[in-house]
DNA sequence: CTGAAAGCGCTTACAG
DNA sequence: CTGAAAGCGCTTACAG
């Protein structure tokens, strides 16, 4: 069972190598007539072209950029690590994965460093997009100048990104407020929140799911006032603190956003974490060790391997202009109770 | 920035290109001292072999057989449907897919099915393994010809297969239980559990889980006797009704199995869905539609596009002697509520 | 609008 | 133990 080649659909056709490949990758210059002679002979062959021959031929580079938050957060770690390691498996298949930290919190400089990019420089770009009006003027601009771009965990909607990989965050939002309302007593209750900032698009999406699902199912649960700790432990565990004084009912709390690690702390030194119902994200030593103590009900998490990944292959097929498998890029929300958290995985091995 | 290619590190270790392939793919047959030579040269050049041209050059085959259940099943429709489209995806990466229905529930023609099966004809089986010794006897068999076995969605693991393409059920089980429990008053009540069979590995392993933490977590809970239903809707739906009148207490299900629709339509006829808490497997359009009705509680489910995508990278990894990505191939255990269902997606297209 | 020929970077016999 | 050369199935200028 011989391989079907483009020779074989030359001869069948009665035309050249050449006039195969135009019409099999729908460049111009051929007459209709030709166009359906071709066709026909691939379709009767039924050949499908050999993707290590043509990406041998076609001596594309692909060079990536990925622009990551760094600073003290487990998650975005995580993510930079995951990149870096991609880095490495991918350079085989000639995509060059560069990985740029930034400060989600300084979009200035994000914009800036966005600015500094072009064609000549990079194929395509992944940021994790905090939400300034300058960042979204600088993805614009990127796009305009023909560099692809994916919003990476953090979206940026109203900018013109071609894609965004990460996950449903009102969705998410909404499942956590499902969890906290089912899994309390059907009683009168305080729930405290936490985020990193409502400026974070990712953070202001899960309050709002979270709310609305909260005041239409479970009417007998007040939402205290979102307090920022900006996705710092010890500003979070701050406020743990003081809610847990001011209020005496308190029955649950949700980190919307990161520094769970804090809020873990703060309820374990105030001795009253076991009447109360705790929802965090992102899987960390830290929030997996609390959902194992029973600190932590239930954690909401994305997998930053399969961000990275899904990222690489949505740049790549959007400067081939292929379409992509829509399932295979759809970020899970993921949900961990104690039972089904996944063995640790070894790190990706990194060199040096 | 050129590629680095193994002519340039054949030169600076002053051997030819065949020597340096040798030592890049462990060949036999090279010095000691010249290997050390290469090794260092492609170190220092940060030589990576291009995919593409190692893809060409080996003119290998991978031919892949996938024996699916067949019958109205509408989980394993879906996954038989997900490998039939990434055989058309895949055949341009030079890999076959073949699909093989089976009734799982005749060992001996499943068996009988896996002996036909040789180097000659087959570069790799992904098999639903039913739980009868002489499946697993056929699958080390295939094993001991050299023919890579990975098992798929149920295991065997006492068999020789190479990998486990699937979730952890005692895990799933577990998380089902939790579920169960945190959604229910902290008050004594009755579950109602139904399997297809307890024969089936995946289940007896959920059933295994699911009891461990309401025995040790919820001891309030009383677990009544697992009701067999072979994953057959009307049976399914007769137990339930049957259930329901002998315990008028009756407070939550588990189906451990496939058939949910029959549960559902028992327990939506019965009226009494509101105060039932209720949990099953699997995402397909009778799941989606009791979540969304409130009928179902909780849905623990699998992705089967990424276990097909898995079990053909994996079957391929090991034809080529090389590692798989764990984190790429863990097949999460997916929770679903009625807030985080993905969006309906096409199906994957078929050709005809 | 179409074709002949070189070349992409590996692997594979074959020869020594 | 090592090397020279052909070939894998495409794509890419270039020529007509």
């Amino acid at each position: 069972m011989r391989r079907v080649t483009i020779h074989d659909v030359a001869e069948a056709a009665g035309v050249s190598l050449a006039t195969v490949d135009r019409v099999m990758n729908g460049r111009p210059g051929v007459r209709k007539t030709t166009i359906e002679k071709v066709r026909q002979a691939a379709e009767t062959l039924n050949y499908t072209p050999d993707v290590f021959a043509a990406g041998l031929a076609k001596k594309r580079l692909y060079r990536f950029h990925f622009l990551i938050p760094d600073g003290p957060n487990a998650f975005m770690e995580d993510l930079s690590r995951e990149a870096r390691s991609h880095a490495v498996t991918m350079s085989g298949a000639r995509m060059h994965v560069h990985v740029e930290p930034i400060d989600a919190f300084d979009g200035h400089r994000v914009a800036g460093t966005l600015a500094m990019l072009d064609r000549s420089a990079c194929d395509g770009v992944a940021v994790v997009a905090p939400a300034f009006p300058e960042v979204r003027a600088a993805i614009d601009r990127l796009q305009a100048r023909g560099v692809p771009v994916v919003t990476l965990v953090s979206d940026h909607p109203a900018s013109t990104r071609q894609h965004f990989v990460g996950i449903d965050n009102i969705a998410a939002g909404r499942t956590a407020g499902r969890l906290m309302g089912r899994f309390l007593p059907k009683a009168p209750a305080t729930i405290g929140l936490i985020a990193g900032s409502l400026g974070l698009r990712d953070h202001s999406d899960r309050y709002a799911g979270c709310r609305e699902v909260v005041e239409r199912d479970f009417p007998h649960l007040k939402l205290l006032k979102v307090r920022e700790g900006r996705d710092d432990n010890a500003r979070n565990a701050d406020l743990v603190k003081k809610m847990l004084a001011e209020h005496p009912d308190l029955a649950g709390f949700y980190n919307i956003g990161a520094g769970s690690r804090g809020m873990i702390a703060a309820l374990q030194a105030s001795g009253r974490s076991g009447d109360i119902v705790c929802i965090g994200h992102e899987l960390t030593p830290h929030t997996r060790e609390a959902l194992m103590s029973d600190v932590l009900d239930a954690v909401i998490a994305q997998d930053p391997g399969h961000e990275i990944r899904s990222a690489i292959r949505v740049l790549k097929a959007l400067c081939d202009g292929v379409p992509i498998i829509e399932g295979q890029e759809r970020i899970r929300i993921d949900v961990f109770l104690k039972d089904n958290l996944p063995d640790i995985s070894e790190l990706p091995d990194l060199p040096g």
